[in-house]
DNA sequence: CAACAGAATGTAAGCGCTTACATTCGGTTT
DNA sequence: AAACCGAATGTAAGCGCTTACATTCTGTTG
């Protein structure tokens, strides 16, 4: 069964085999493998010899049950097929990996239900952590969160409007400052196409401030050119067609991200309406895609990256020291880029 | 330290106290919870009332340990920020969700030392199966995937290219269909934007086949026209200012993906060259993008969500039966667009 | 009604690792 | 040379779960 080096082959080899052939206990192979506690270079060397020999790899299970920590941090978004999910994750992944942290994804497709599912699935995968996008969730998924007193992160959304650790930007805000602009530039006709707002409170923060800095001026939002969809090309452009196939036409769209303004420039081209001469179209976002349409997306600079990244410092700082961290908000910038227009036409 | 219920305060229930407050034995209450072997429906009703009132969820590292089963596969793409991986990277999550399976996510940047690593990585973490991204990695990453004998499939690559269990397309092929349209199209100036091809078995490919197709029809592709690029916008643009700027200029431009045509049809706009009355643009992929831009791009679709969810449902396979499965080769389209034209200049 | 079979449950031995505590080792100090 | 001390290492007790095997029920059969 064992052949002259103690491997016992067949079976994948274990601490004990390579405490065996280094010549010492389990315990200094395992402080030697993990650096914790003192181990004499000279002993160091004969563990990672016997490990390099043996190809000895740590069982995840015995490490994870002795030590109660998984190296493992989830992520649950509402899907990876957004771009500024995509990009944030990307940039959590990386700096998680750093510090030889891994991570779960999983999806919730915008759906509460579906999140709070994967919430108690990777819950029982035992994360050390836990990175959730926006503010709004049942009351039974932080209780969960709570019981478990597992530190998690919430991103997107405004700190300034939640209690918990959230690294986020003033959705409102940002909107606002698009909707001055597009009023700045002579437009008072102005439609708005949202993302779905229920259980999505940067929606909800988009349209409350365009509609804020709209009424700032006396200008009101009707009800027929507010139009909530989900965030795809086709909706976007779907939407478009609805609000620019009515007369009176609005001069300009503002647009709740990106994808939707995409698809209101592919509604213009289709009707034939000229963007920016004849309509201006505001995106949020930056995406690539925002500089891959024509004409470009003025848009709203998110630092999609910086949010993920900055979540996985958050996050190890915690897990390691205990301490909750502060919330961080990131600022955001206007894009002016030829989708917006000054309006020629006088409009008496 | 305990109350009433035998609930020990502080600490998260065991299956012990679940078992205790059932008034069964720890067996009794695993079988209840896994559904593994017989039990009276009334005694799991109890052990599911026990299991309510303490709040009780099964430890992971313990689970992991006894049963040497994780329920977590991983998956190692290059990057979310190209949508095809996380379009395919989604579907696979939503899969294995259905089969209550969590995700791991790393990437590796298009970098085989990276990918290594976390692949040593993803194993020590104790993924019951993996999904990768083309064929070509180092011997060791093989050894060790085949020493730790853990379910792989590849994805994107030939399936007739490879020896192992792969879900894809033939890259080659579709990337010919492509040139010869191009060609069909009377395009004879054809040039050809490619991804980094070291260490990337698709972008090696695309270039062969399209190089096959324009040797079939007498042409030849010229070391300036054959730009290898990192798969971003920006430097798809740069690279085709390289080729348009120069004389003689190319009447068609083939990119390796549409992330690239995208970026080509922005330096075209710029040079003021109208595509496709004075250039032919063709992508590969057929990401939302290639339907954003103007004009669309004809390319290639790929059945990117398929991918995913085939690449889960047979490792699931693979995973719970210990056959491997076969490999799948998807059908790929050619999606005749606006940004391919026939060419109506006489050339002699 | 005894004998028996299958269903339901219990007992207890690990799974492979970490870590508190105990022990040994090799100088230093007195 | 005895006493002492910190560094290095060893011992062994869990961590919480699954599961092979043993035992107890329960209903059926001859």
């Amino acid at each position: 069964m064992n052949d002259r080096n103690g491997n016992r082959n067949g079976t994948h080899p274990k601490i004990e085999d390579v405490a065996r052939l280094a010549g010492v206990s389990t315990a200094t192979v395992s402080r030697a493998l993990n650096a914790t506690g003192r181990v004499r270079e000279e002993t160091r060397l004969a563990v990672e010899r016997a490990v390099a020999e043996l190809g000895y790899t740590p069982n995840f299970g015995g490490q994870a049950l002795a030590s109660k920590r998984t190296n493992t941090i989830g992520a649950i978004i509402p899907t990876m097929e957004n771009a500024i999910f995509a990009r944030a994750l990307q940039a959590l992944q990386e700096t998680l990996s750093e510090s030889n942290v891994t991570l779960l994804v999983a999806t919730s497709h915008y759906s509460p239900q579906r999140e709070e599912a994967q919430l108690r699935s990777l819950l029982a995968r035992g994360v050390d952590g836990l990175a959730l996008i926006g503010i709004y969730r049942s009351e039974i998924a932080y209780r969960l969160l709570d019981t478990r007193r597992v530190p998690f992160v919430i991103l997107w959304s405004d700190p300034a409007q939640s209690t918990h650790v959230t690294i986020g930007f003033d959705n409102q805000a940002a909107a606002s400052d698009v909707a001055e602009r597009v009023i700045a530039a002579g437009h008072r006709q102005i439609a708005m196409i949202s993302g779905i707002r229920d259980g999505n409170d940067r929606a909800e923060a988009r349209v409350a401030g365009v509609a804020a800095a709209m009424q700032a001026h006396g200008l009101v939002l009707p009800n027929n050119w507010l139009i909530e969809i989900p965030y795809t090309l086709d909706d976007g452009e779907q939407a478009a067609r609805q609000i620019l196939t009515k007369t009176p036409r609005p001069t300009a769209i503002v647009c709740a991200n990106d994808v939707i303004a995409a698809g209101v420039l592919r509604a213009a081209r289709e009707l034939d309406i000229d963007v920016p001469s004849q309509l201006s179209v505001t995106g949020f976002d930056d995406i690539e895609l925002a500089r891959a349409v024509s004409p470009p997306l003025s848009t709203v600079h998110v630092p999609h990256r910086r949010i993920g990244s900055t979540a996985a410092r958050l996050l190890m700082d915690w897990i390691i020291t205990g301490n909750r961290p502060n919330s961080v908000t990131f600022p955001t910038a206007f894009m002016a880029r030829e989708s917006l227009q000054r309006l020629e036409v006088a409009v008496t």
